[in-house]
DNA sequence: GCAATTGATGTAATAACATAACATATCCGT
DNA sequence: ACGGATATGTTATGTTATTACATCAATTGC
């Protein structure tokens, strides 16, 4: 899908997401737009929905958070799992993708006839830095 | 780890769990329990708590719910990740586990100097019957 | 036995995350 | 201008999870 332009909303989330070093939850992201006119949480949730939509933004369910997506202009996103993982100190994200990691679950999933829609690969833990 | 003795409030979440057919939320879990007592949200999150860490029970990130294992006897979880595959139409989980995916994801960590500690793996679709 | 510690429980209040419902406004094709 | 679709604003509410503090019960060390 190419992205449609984005509208004052979704422009001023994604800023915000761009520009943070860390996964952002949709309350941190509204009391950083306040300034600029958000007041509920809904104006968050919607733009992000689209962002979502859109796969430029990526939702980190283990830690009801939201993060910008690392590679945009690649296609790895149409056609495989992405993968994130998490630190817990420092809040870094490393997206990635393994295609090998996508086949076999794909092939298992096929095993079992069941129809996947939507993955959710995350790994909690220390990044390297982090780790000492 | 062997599972130690439950206590009344675990041994209670726990059944209520073993004996659903799809995960449940800690709230709903409370409302199953108010016959036999449950009267706040904290006993049943503390019985789960426990029931996690003796890994008889399974958090489930990307639905806000709790499902019983369903190898409770199987040593995979001391040495490999855990999957789920989970229909969105009758709430079915399938819980597996894969070698291959799990090497193929520890050598990537290892390759980014990343300490795992908690992973996720958790796909959304439709089971068999419902894909229909 | 009995204080001290530890683990489990009870209860109330609050925090954090997310959506429903309804009203306006803006954009766009005709 | 009109009508439909999309985006936005606002209030209220629903859902999920934790903090704080009190009480209770079992265990340990003396
Ligand atoms: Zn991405
Ligand atoms: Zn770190
Ligand atoms: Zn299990
Ligand atoms: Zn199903």
């Amino acid at each position: 899908m190419t992205t449609p332009m984005l509208t004052k909303n979704q422009s001023l989330v994604f800023d915000v997401l761009t520009k943070a070093e860390a996964p952002l939850s949709a309350y941190t992201i509204l009391d950083k737009l306040r300034d600029q006119g958000f007041r509920a949480p809904l104006q968050v949730y919607r733009a992000l929905d689209k962002l979502l939509e859109y796969g430029v933004v990526h939702r980190l369910e283990s830690i009801n958070s939201f993060v910008a997506c690392a590679h945009p202009n690649e296609d790895c996103h149409s056609h495989g799992l992405v993968a994130f993982a998490i630190c817990e100190s420092c809040g870094q994200v490393i997206e990635f993708h393994d295609h090998e990691v996508d086949h076999r679950l794909t092939d298992w999933l096929k095993s079992q006839k069941f129809k996947a829609e939507k993955s959710t690969i995350e790994i909690r833990g220390h990044c390297a830095n982090c780790a000492a």
